[in-house]
DNA sequence: TGGGAGTGCTTTTTT
DNA sequence: AGCACTCCCA
């Protein structure tokens, strides 16, 4: 048997082995998702069904496509990093970048992560004499994203009244604002590389052609414009292998549409649906709670967990009376593991909103447990960076106002909102960026603006310096060192601008490499603009000590797809969990449910589930009744710790490597080659056959020789046969 | 320019 | 309650 399947159950191994077909593999919490993802990838290459340059591997966070690469090269004797696995919105840059002349961008174009965006819109609206109170920034940009991620330009977009058409009328010109100033939003980085291979043709068939199997993270998450791109991009009979989870979308506030499973279902003709249902991570009485409450749900595609792993303990549930006896509870709790061995880093505290952190947080300080709370700012989004960047940004592209307007007056250099306004007015008139209107402001205001000019040119002119140097250079010239050790507070953030220069060294030795299939792909551009599209697509984790032994606080919807020994769930009050704000919403509950669902799921051993009589939410004492999903979980799987709530006060209970790369460094020495055949028969593992009963099938095994040599075909829908070859009529497809 | 007072918002969030 | 943001005055 190929190394590389060993270790698989059945549904695993059938799905990795899947011959060439479309595929939709229904994953539950912990049944192995990343393993079958990265595992079919390293199948297919190894028995050279498909080159690396062939595969197009699509995630959500930066986080998982580093997860498939780390694994995969651990597989593989293979460079991976030049391979395109990578997030939606990495992918789409990085095919922007190589054809931004087709896409109509400047080769050095920006991205705007949210806040960007957001006072792009604001001066915007400025600029325009519109009341931000009528179209406030922020609505204006949910408006704006979510056209885009329907794919809707401003043409497109339906108005029925004044107020629409203005709105509509404020989308367009903000595309026409960030066209001149060479910037891009994330959802137009993926509506942009839509369009480009969707009006392309040559281009698009290129790309159709090399990708011959697309492979999917997450699917459940995808939104309309993400499913149509992959759509595209498989038209040219690409096999689509997609995994998600139904009972995990968490998203949908956000544009995530779990129709898109059941879509490509329809639309692909999908026969091969599997289901990973066997879970490695928690115990029984965990799985059973999970169940249970995900069986509340109607529509779902239908999955059921189960476990080899034991009941495991009872769930332990306590009721406090506000947020800081829960918190304090907490606080005991983790002493108590604590005291039974269990590393604080292995407890993992969720909550549904950040605010619950404050009382845990409280709790924690006064008892002096280290913690770690996720979420936050993160480092790319701090003020000085973002302050920093602002300026390298201004070098790559003086015409990026947003970059321009952030640091035009800081540090200050007596600009004020006067001469700011006089330029703004120049730079309309002239249909030009702030930068290029400079020479038009006279007075002692045009004098300062153009030193600011002048600044400028200065730091271009050094934009030759080994990237680490230019940003030192930047920080000094530019006066935001001085400026942050005149602060009171202001050596953290001298210390982070330092870190800055540190990000710029690891990136230019770690990714600062060019595309190696440049001929196609062309240059990314230079380490300048590769960077600050890193700080943008890869905000960055913000807390330091990581390696500590710290409680890990976060929100459900940051667990995600992470997994402790011990989980505490707190809050579990109608109002907070399910959230109040979800009840109005279509389908909002069935989402809080999810979510609960996910929640339960993080926890390998031992799970907790807390709430309190009352809780003060901002700034209000509120009485919640305990969360419905509470009463979800069936009571035999439960041990209460206080006595038990609701129903009556009741007493306490208590109770492949040779067809690639370099030939003969494999670390598989028993993996098939590419040329062997099996058993002289001319077949190969990895081939695909045809066979008159069971369809396309796809060799995984072999053995015996001669008249006795017999064979192992995956037919995927139709299932896995050993089949001799003497008898079995199979063809070569 | 910077600080103090007043105002309004407050689910979840990656890129 | 706590925070970010704006506005106004010295």
């Amino acid at each position: 048997m190929n190394p590389l399947l060993a270790h698989l159950n059945a549904p695993q191994l059938a799905a990795v082995t899947l011959p060439p077909v479309h595929a939709l593999i229904l994953a539950g919490a912990g049944s192995g998702k990343t393993r079958v993802l990265t595992t079919r990838i390293a199948w297919l290459i190894s028995t050279g069904q498909v080159s690396p340059p062939g595969i197009l591997a699509v995630t959500f966070t930066n986080k998982a496509a580093k997860e498939m690469q780390t694994r995969l090269a651990g597989m593989l004797p293979i460079n991976v990093r030049g391979m395109w696995i990578g997030t939606f919105h990495g992918l789409c840059n990085r095919l922007l970048r190589a054809h931004h002349r087709d896409a109509g961008l400047p080769q050095l174009f920006q991205i705007l992560d949210s806040a960007d965006q957001q006072s792009a819109v604001k001066r915007l609206l400025k600029s325009l004499n519109v009341d931000d109170e009528k179209f406030p920034p922020r609505e204006l940009c949910h408006f704006i994203n979510a056209q885009k991620e329907q794919g809707l330009r401003p043409a497109a977009v339906e108005a029925w009244d004044d107020w629409a058409r203005k709105r509509v009328g404020l989308y367009e010109a903000y595309e026409a604002q960030c066209q001149r100033e060479g910037v891009v939003d994330f959802a137009e980085l993926l509506l942009r590389s839509y369009e480009l291979l969707e009006r392309n043709e040559p281009l698009c068939r290129h790309y159709q052609e090399r990708f011959r199997h697309i492979l999917v993270d997450e699917f459940q998450d995808t939104n309309k414009l993400q499913y149509k791109w992959l759509k595209l991009l498989a038209g040219g009979g690409a096999n689509l292998f997609c995994v998600g989870d139904d009972d995990q979308s968490i998203y949908a506030f956000r544009g995530a549409d779990v129709g898109n499973m059941a879509d490509f279902e329809r639309e692909f003709k999908v026969t091969n649906l599997i289901r990973l249902e066997q879970n490695y991570r928690s115990h029984g009485n965990i799985l059973d709670a999970a169940n249970a409450i995900i069986k509340n749900n109607p529509s779902r595609l239908g999955k059921n967990l189960w476990t080899e792993a034991g009941s495991g303990e009872p769930i332990r549930v306590h009721e406090a009376y506000g947020e800081g006896d829960e918190a304090r509870w907490i606080v005991e709790e983790v002493k108590a593991l604590q005291r039974d061995g269990h590393t604080r880093a292995e407890i993992a505290l969720l909550y549904r909103s950040n605010a619950q952190s404050r009382a845990l947080e409280h709790a924690l300080f006064n008892a002096g447990l280290p913690y770690r709370v996720y979420g936050g700012l993160r480092f790319f989004e701090r003020a000085e960076i973002k302050h920093a960047l602002a300026y390298l940004r201004l070098i790559a592209n003086t015409d990026d106002d947003t970059a321009f307007a952030r640091v035009v007056n800081f540090p200050t250099r007596g600009i004020g909102a006067r001469s700011l306004e006089t330029l703004q007015d120049a730079a309309k008139a002239a249909n030009s960026s702030l930068h290029a209107a400079i020479p038009q402001v006279g007075g002692a205001g045009g004098a300062k603006l153009a030193a600011f000019a002048q600044l400028i040119v200065t730091l271009r002119d050094a934009a030759h310096l080994p990237l680490p140097e230019l940003v030192d250079h930047v920080l000094e010239l530019s006066g935001l060192r001085a400026h942050y050790r005149n602060e009171k507070e202001g050596q953290e953030r001298l210390d982070n601008l330092d870190e800055l220069i540190n990000a710029a060294a690891s990136f230019v030795a770690e990714e600062g490499t060019p595309d190696p299939d440049g001929e196609i792909t062309g240059q990314y551009g230079n380490d300048l603009s590769s960077f600050l599209a890193h700080a943008s697509l890869e905000a960055g984790e913000h807390q330091a000590g990581e390696g500590d032994d710290a409680l890990q606080l976060m929100t459900v919807h940051s667990a995600k797809g992470l997994e402790f020994n011990v989980v505490f769930i707190g809050g579990l009050e109608d109002g907070l969990f399910p959230h109040e704000n979800s009840m109005n919403e279509d389908k909002g509950l069935e989402e809080e449910r999810r979510l609960m669902y996910v929640a339960v799921t993080r926890a390998r051993q031992r799970l907790y589930l807390s709430f309190a009589q009352t809780r003060m939410l901002h700034g209000q004492t509120r009485y919640n009744l305990p969360s419905r999903f509470l009463d979800e979980v069936p009571e035999e799987l439960v041990k209460w710790l206080t006595p038990r709530a609701g129903k009556g006060g009741f007493a306490m209970q208590d109770s492949a490597s040779g067809s690639y790369g370099s030939a003969g460094a494999s670390s598989y020495g028993a993996t098939p080659r590419r040329s062997e055949s099996s058993g002289g028969s001319g077949f190969r593992i990895g081939q695909s056959v045809m066979h008159a009963k069971f369809g396309l099938g796809v060799i995984i095994n072999a053995e015996g020789s001669g008249s006795d040599a017999r064979v192992q075909v995956n037919f995927g829908n139709a299932g896995m046969k050993w089949l001799a070859l003497s008898i079995a009529k199979l063809e070569a497809a």
